[in-house]
DNA sequence: GTATCTGCAAAACATTTGCAATTCT
DNA sequence: AGAATTGCAAATGTTTTGCAGATAC
């Protein structure tokens, strides 16, 4: 997907794609390691100077609110971002940090849909553990 | 449970039994609507005019470590606090903020163990929408 | 009597807000 | 021109840290 494509992808969803967002959403686009805003921020800061803190900011919250971009809050320290993809679930390694996303087994979210009377708009499953690499 | 068997419990966890602690396990106890460090501070303060906030951070903390209480970051908010008890998921009502426990079918969790290679030692479900009352 | 725990004040961070300047249509 | 977006500085709110005094074994 070219910055184009990407422009054209955000105004479907409703977001209108400034420069900034559409670098933003490029960014996690090519980077799936579950970024905060200081990752983002200091990466893309090379390329556009100007950029402020606070602009990756709003622009992370709009692309939540359109549902194109999900938050992810595994601890209580900084936010993680990640392209909104159905049913994935994300593993943090406490040794080493890394944030994996993983696919649960069909069987584990269609169960969660049975919570009589709620309405449920998302579902986030959080695993922790040490990964494969640091065992 | 009355206070010493908690701090009996405690002990047996690895967890040296102070008052403060004590009070503030008691707390989880009996409040299960997953209070956040304001609410336990607020609270216990009427009863312990000396207790500080980094106190009910210490005793918090060092539970965690030895696994008696589990943290909840649903959001990127402040931290929630909850007694642990294996398997129960969380629900977070955007309406009114409530949490709710629930608990996932076994299959749910069960099928979380299959990541091959890793070693999970926590697992955490996370639904948020709109719960029976808001609706 | 030495370890540990408590509690205060300050520090450290992540995130939000207010607002003026800029950009886009 | 009008509306939305950007970016700076300041504010907010949560959690941690450093450290001195208190407590416990």
């Amino acid at each position: 997907m070219n910055t184009d494509q990407i422009g054209g992808f955000l105004h479907e969803k409703g977001v209108k794609p400034s420069f900034q967002r559409i670098k933003v959403y490029e960014y996690l686009m090519n980077n799936k390691e579950h970024p905060t805003v200081e990752n983002i921020y200091r990466d893309l800061i090379k390329e556009i100077p100007t950029l402020s803190k606070t602009t990756v900011y709003n622009s992370l919250n709009t692309f939540i609110e359109k549902g194109v971009v999900q938050a992810i809050s595994i601890d209580g320290n900084e936010m993680r971002y990640d392209l909104y993809e159905r049913r994935h679930g994300h593993f943090k390694c406490e040794v080493c940090g890394r944030i994996y996303d993983f696919l649960p087994p069909k069987e584990a979210y269609e169960e969660l849909e049975a919570l009589e009377g709620f309405l449920i708009t998302d579902r986030q499953i959080y695993l922790k553990g040490v990964c494969k690499n640091c065992r």
